[in-house]
DNA sequence: GCCAACGTTGGC
DNA sequence: GCCAACGTTGGC
């Protein structure tokens, strides 16, 4: 999962009450596709700092919750407001995250790139601007044995 | 700041 | 259904 650090980042999660945050603003249909169907309450995910002087890896968190409606689609002082998606029929979906831990140092993109058995990954494929996506177990796990 | 690589929108 | 225009993402 991806977020900008000036914007959103792990150390901010942490600070949260409970360490928990809803996930809110994905306005993409593949994304909402997975943050609605795929994702599960229990699950473990990355959180990758984009867009920064040295985008990577910075931690672990854990899905708190299941998909549910993004509320600040149907917001109107919302940035992420949405006029087109109704609430008997909502388009976006979040899901709650909760801090797990941060890796011991942050693995960055450009490290990432130079690992022959990631060459598959999601994350590195050319052209992707998902801001969620799926990882592999083999990918997890050589990642974990990376930090 | 630049620009490639998208996704979305809307005219036709 | 096609496709040009436009907006956004995100690495560099």
């Amino acid at each position: 999962m991806k977020s900008e650090p000036g914007d959103f980042s792990i150390d901010d999660l942490k600070k949260r009450p409970r360490r928990t945050e809803a996930w809110d603003g994905v306005r993409n249909f593949q994304a909402r596709n997975m943050l609605r169907d795929a994702m599960r309450q229990g699950d473990l995910a990355f959180f990758y700092h984009s867009n920064c002087d040295e985008p990577g890896i910075a931690g672990i968190i854990e899905i708190a919750s299941n998909g549910y409606p993004d509320p600040t689609a149907f917001d109107p002082h919302s940035k992420h407001f949405d006029p087109d998606s109704d609430p008997a029929d909502p388009r976006w979906y979040l899901v709650d995250v909760r801090f797990k831990r941060k890796l011991r140092r942050l693995i960055s993109l450009t490290e990432l790139k130079k690992q022959k058995r990631l060459r598959n990954m999601q994350l590195l494929k050319r052209g992707n601007r998902l801001s969620v996506m799926p990882v592999g177990p083999a990918e997890w796990n050589l990642i974990l044995e990376m930090e």
